[in-house]
DNA sequence: GTTTACATGGTACTATACTACAAGGTTTAT
DNA sequence: ATAAACCTTGTAGTATAGTACCATGTAAAC
């Protein structure tokens, strides 16, 4: 496979892959005589979970440090405990996500209490994180 | 309250503050006569609700969105309409968490199955994103 | 009254994650 | 054979979110 294949199976773009290779996060690449890379089915499940793990809020150097379990030589007993550690990571993240939704959701209420008829009176409510937090 | 105050109120640092206050997160403040910052409560609202956006996901710019809402003189639908879509966002993040997990956790299985008395075996497993999205 | 703590503005630097060319070489299709 | 599509390296620029430092001015504590 050549960059335009990666580039269709993940859709990142050439540059983005590139920027990927420099930062580790893609191994380096065979090349033909021209000197074309020439990729193989790993780098596009590299991709797919640096681009899950992205969309869960992980920089890319810590995908990265995920990345590389397979490579660095550890043992399962420190790579599983990494992964429990993000996982720990994970939790939190989701905890944050169920405070913002109840302040949003207070807001909303709100908004629909104090609107008037069709909502259309104007909104000088603001976002009330006590109530999330108490 | 002046700079000092909110800096223990909320964490954050002088360079900080100011980077929020140039950013739009935080109203300028009135002065004193020698030029010191004076701040009040709203201050202190907005950013309590600013680092749990971040916490959350949402960058300065979107947080700064939401926030205006009060002073922009929108209607309480549109305001409300703003907020619901948040809440969008926050369920799609939380399904990103929720697969990453799955992921993490297929991996820590594996690690604890193949990894020998004491799981020392050498860690040669990688992320498999496939059994997670099927 | 002077030291310490706190404040000011301004500039410049860092890290993360791309994104956009430029200038040219290779492969494939017609 | 030549045009289109694809590839190469390299450099530079953008946006986000700070962080660090400078020189200097003000207020409070002792």
């Amino acid at each position: 496979m050549q960059t335009k294949d990666i580039m269709k199976l993940t859709g990142l773009d050439r540059e983005t892959l590139r920027f990927y290779e420099k930062k580790g996060i893609i191994t380096i690449p065979n090349r033909t005589a021209s000197g074309y890379r020439k990729y193989n089915d790993e780098v596009v499940e590299r991709i797919n979970f640096t681009l899950m793990a992205k969309e869960a809020g992980f920089t890319l150097g810590e995908i990265k440090e995920l990345l590389d379990l397979k490579e660095s030589g550890v043992s399962c007993k420190a790579g599983r405990d990494m992964a429990l550690e993000k996982m720990k990571e994970v939790d939190e993240r989701m905890q944050s996500l169920r405070n913002i939704k109840k302040v949003l959701k207070i807001f909303v209420r709100e908004c629909e209490e104090s609107g008037g008829p069709d909502l259309k009176k104007k909104c000088h409510l603001s976002f009330n994180v006590k109530k999330v937090l108490k």
